[in-house]
DNA sequence: AATGAATGAGGATTCATTCAT
DNA sequence: CATGAATGAATCCTCATTCAT
């Protein structure tokens, strides 16, 4: 009933997947597409039956995560209702890292800053996955300050930036040091604090 | 006098200088030789005059970094000895983000995720500029909680980390946004409070 | 039915063809590769669909010549069951020279020359075509001597070797002097008597 | 009173030593100018200063072959005048295909076989090395025969030129078999029967 | 939907040689 | 005699992409 088969939509998956894997690893300039096509076992052409070119891979890499993102399907769960969930938030991408060895840092981040400068369509894409996790943050903020429950000088829209700034910048820091040994996570409970 | 005449130091700079500056602009990979070569106005071959390749091109552009970071000639100065200073550290890094039109993130941040988990060498270039800057913060946080100026659960190191990594996810978010509006850098006043 | 395409065969085995022409005429390290695709009408990089590099030519110009050898589809006919064969063997290489205007060696023998020093693969590969050639001759003097047909004190071996570097040397003598009158060859036909 | 002064002669001479060493070792196309002058310690355009250019330096490489040859001060010495001198002849040349290892053959041989076809100087500089050795068996062989002490059917000059071929060849051999076995020079021995 | 051969521009690097001092 | 910076053509190789079947 799609307009793609079956198989079809399988070799594709599997091209978009493994590419993720790929750019994760290495970054998108590094991973060529005769590099993906080897490594999915897919032949040389299908790739351009499929997509439109490298930066159109690029585009449903990043639809993916954006994607998982939304549905929770992904090692990050971004659904925040309590402090824990927040809390968890952190964790869940700091467990991402150490499951690489601390070789990577974060897959979204990555691919912006590789490319956001050249490549507006990527931008915007990346720009979306942050300002999701973003909102769902300072939604949870902002209800707990509706409650009280926050500072009155706590602006519910920083802090969520400052939750996504410091995830990025902890991920880049995990992989340059390779240690994931990540403390300051705990600094935003104060928040909590009366 | 010194161990280059002054003219191939001349060319040389002028190479690390334009290679530096096309580096922060698109990323290493995204910068062939040859556009740094025409750029510097430099002829084709000069460049394996000077360096072994683009790798040891990588290592001059960072050690360059190194030096600025630690002379305080750079944009960016990480002299830590009040909390004006630190907050000065952060704001610095926002002032770079802007002159580049937000285009731009940490060039040194950027090149350790774009290169960290491929060159071991420059993985340990990177670490050395963000460990200096972190000595730096934590050495002045320390003092402070000598004074008893700071809280007794608080972790100079730790917080350290956390201001590195805080500046680095900000500049990453501030080149995806395209707007380096950053106001949570005024959170970490909170720790001078008593 | 084959694991290549016909046409993909054809233009892989045109590449191998006058690569080998190349190599015999100028030498491997003189041979650029776009010497050989412009030579053999390729595109720029259908080369690397086909070979790993430059390496990976020789390797296959050197098999080609195994081949050849072996099934004396090459100009020189290495089955040796008489005096006749033996006397041909010679002449055949001689004959190679003489068309090429002396002014070439033992193809076989120049790419051993030039590369066995530092590429082991290649080395093992010209080892081979000798040995071949070797056995051919020391299995029908054996068989002479077994007969009562040699000399007691002639080592089958020992007198293979001798023919095979006598060729190598003549030929490479013919190349220098310009001139492939050779007439030592019929020294070995001592051997026979008894 | 020479023309150039002895610091300068010694600079030539110590590039020539290197440049000698080189090309027999990874052959001359494999040697780079610079190569030659890193490990000679010169400098960098000394080099123009007493060569016209690679090829020249190639030709006072192979005139330092003559040299050695008609003096004798090399390895291998020419002068013969007893089928022990002859046979010393060949093992000279063995030895020094052992000292290296068997990773070379014959360094005169070598250049020929590489640059014989497009440089004529180089060719017949090398024929002139390998005439002067034949020659001068020839000569020895000749003056046996005058005294009725080769059989009748020998020709001096076919004989020397199977002399000088076999060397040329077994060294080849010897090369690419790593191994310096060679024990069919003993072979040429028959001649001096009755 | 699939195959893989073909394209050609561009990337990093090396080389022999010349020039300015 | 000596230094080493500068040149630019050439070499090997990779890449994203298109074409013919």
């Amino acid at each position: 009933m799609g307009e793609l088969s079956e198989k079809g939509n399988i070799t594709r998956a599997r091209i978009v997947e493994t590419a993720r894997e790929l750019f994760h690893k290495n970054g998108v300039r590094a991973t060529s597409i005769d590099q993906i096509l080897e490594a999915s076992g897919t032949g040389k052409s299908q790739f351009y039956h499929y997509f439109n070119g490298k930066e159109d891979l690029v585009h449903e890499v990043l639809k993916f995560y954006m994607r998982i993102t939304r549905s929770g399907d992904g090692p990050v769960r971004v659904e925040i209702g309590s402090w824990e969930d927040l809390e968890r938030f952190f964790y869940d991408h700091v467990e991402g890292v150490k499951m690489s060895g601390c070789e990577r840092s974060c897959p979204v981040g990555s691919i912006g800053n590789e490319l956001a400068s050249e490549n507006e369509r990527v931008r915007e894409d990346v720009n979306l996955i942050f300002d999701y996790m973003k909102n769902n943050i300072s939604g949870f903020l902002a209800g707990l300050k509706s409650k009280g429950k926050l500072k009155k000088s706590a602006d519910p829209d920083t802090l969520a930036d400052f939750c996504i700034a410091s995830v990025q910048g902890a991920l880049l820091l995990a992989k340059v040091r390779k240690d994931a040994e990540i403390k300051y996570f705990g600094e935003f409970r104060y928040e909590k604090g009366e």
